[in-house]
DNA sequence: CCCTGATTCGC
DNA sequence: GCGAATCAGG
């Protein structure tokens, strides 16, 4: 595979929404990862900007290096570009709190008793509760078939009924459930002491 | 281990 | 120009 004018234009759009290298790569075929980075350097669009940050888009602080060498592309073509905006980061939005705690209860505690051992609310810290809620919305919802080992395993709702789905988001290295849900299914032993009774 | 982008360097 | 190998980091 070569990068065809078509090809390019694909990268430098996923590239500026923010879709990772890899991504980039399988939707293209052909590449690998490697190669999409490569180009990515080559046009010198390396530093992304221009579009809000998608999903799981790694956070560059950007280091303010004193490069030595100014890029200075002579670019005669268009008359003038509005150059990307400064970069102006949005706030990494607030965790809601209390409000959306008894939310979360009925999310995660369905009506059922025989159900999988899922903690206790009780045992659970309000911040994670509310995280769990707050990413819940944002879960793919899959089916039992649908899991893979790099899925949430979280399960949601009553297995009795329909509303029965798991999380599905990506999960956290090594654990079988995503950020949120490691947040309240592992839990430090004196945390749990502290919070009980 | 899974992933991310950055860089190097033979081709 | 290209991208695998490697590096550095989460």
């Amino acid at each position: 595979m070569s990068w065809t004018d078509e090809r390019v234009e694909l990268l430098k759009k996923m590239w500026s929404e923010g879709q990772s290298a890899s991504q980039i790569a399988k939707e293209l075929g052909g590449v690998t990862r490697n190669a999409v980075i490569g180009k990515v350097h080559r046009l010198g669009l390396s530093n992304r900007a221009g579009a809000a940050p998608a999903a799981q888009a790694e956070a560059k602080p950007a280091e303010p290096k004193p490069q030595p060498k100014a890029k200075a592309p002579p670019k005669p073509a268009a008359a003038n570009k509005p150059d990307p905006a400064p970069e102006a980061k949005p706030q990494p939005t607030a965790v809601a709190t209390t409000p959306a705690i008894s939310a979360a209860r009925k999310a995660i505690i369905p009506a059922g008793q025989p159900l999988p051992p899922q903690p206790s609310t009780n045992e659970i810290s309000p911040e994670a509760l509310a995280k769990v809620s707050e990413i819940e919305k944002k879960a793919k919802r899959l089916t039992l078939m649908e899991l893979t080992e790099r899925t949430c395993k979280w399960p949601v709702g009553d297995p009795a009924t329909d509303d029965f789905w798991f999380c599905g988001l990506p999960v956290q290295q090594g654990k079988p459930y995503c950020e949120a849900h490691v947040g309240v299914a592992f839990q430090p032993m004196s945390a749990r002491r502290d919070r009980r009774r």
